[in-house]
DNA sequence: CTACAAAAGATTGCTTACAATATAATTGTA
DNA sequence: TACAATTATATTGTAAGCAATCTTTTGTAG
């Protein structure tokens, strides 16, 4: 009886796991998916260091395009960050809540919004510096090989769809 | 005049854009942005394939790994996916309510659910099988290329927190 | 100058994603 | 055998992220 139950068992499991012709579909054939699971786990390592300056992570990116350039449109933003307003727009708003950032109508085109960073926002820079050596600790890949990651990482970036 | 025009600007710039000692928190520099940047960017690929087919990005990779074993508890299926039973429980539910896939509790551990590919699941499988082929053309890396950066990507994914 | 198209944000609705917590079942242990 | 700890899933709350749509402003063709 066991012995019969065990057959069933393995007929289906034969029948249910043959892969011919589906070699394609299997997981451990896509690209996307460490693609998509990396990121994902890139992003949960910074949460630590992020919730100690009370960033996360997207706005710790937009941040960092602020940092640089002190003022600029949402739609700059999306350019650099490759989001839209949907997303930029909530996001901008809590940033500005928590005095960080400071929105305003452009004066030249009513319809641009202009973002920047305010003196809080700057004080924050100083204790963003030490996130970025932090999270290479974790990361454990050589300088060559983040390189070689870092350049190929772009060129899917700027696939065509 | 223009000499000091010119050097008022550029003090301006030294000034806002100036980035001495905060190199290290350009976005250029992360090796962060480009992996979350492509993640999306490939997801975003994927979507005119998948809509044809009627799932989502998450979905796809949950049945790509069902259509394998044919069923998987919940647990299990995370664990391949990197994803918690907070996303997994309402993707799942979703799936059942279209049909591809079945949820039951386990009779040896009632704590355990079972997911498995219905009839329908399967007959989606046919379907999917052009996907693969349709993503690498819009992914323009060599195979070569691509091994590189699969591997490096492992290699990120498996870092410890 | 007007009407219409285009651009920039904002809003709405839907789908992840994850932390924190709750609940129920199982296991380990005194 | 109670009962504490663990496990598996579900639930709740919050933050993205994006498509679709709306509003306001700007640009432009006629």
């Amino acid at each position: 009886m066991v012995r019969e139950a065990k057959e069933e068992e393995q007929k289906i499991s034969v029948m249910q796991t043959n892969t011919d012709g589906y070699e394609s579909l299997l997981l451990q054939n896509q690209l996307c998916f460490p693609l998509y699971a990396a990121a994902k786990e890139v992003v949960r390592l910074y949460k630590p260091f992020l919730d100690e300056i009370g960033l996360t992570y997207t706005q710790y990116i937009a941040m960092m395009v602020l940092w640089e350039s002190r003022s600029m449109s949402v739609k700059e933003l999306g350019e650099r960050l490759y989001l839209d307003s949907g997303t930029l727009t909530p996001l901008l708003k809590k940033m500005e809540t928590q005095g960080i950032v400071s929105r305003r109508r452009s004066a030249q085109d009513e319809r641009s919004v202009l973002v920047s960073v305010t003196e809080k926002g700057d004080a924050l820079r100083e204790r963003a510096l030490s996130v970025p050596a932090q999270m290479k600790n974790c990361i454990p890949l050589t300088s060559e090989e983040v390189n070689t990651l870092y350049h190929l990482l772009y060129r899917v970036l700027h696939a065509e769809g």
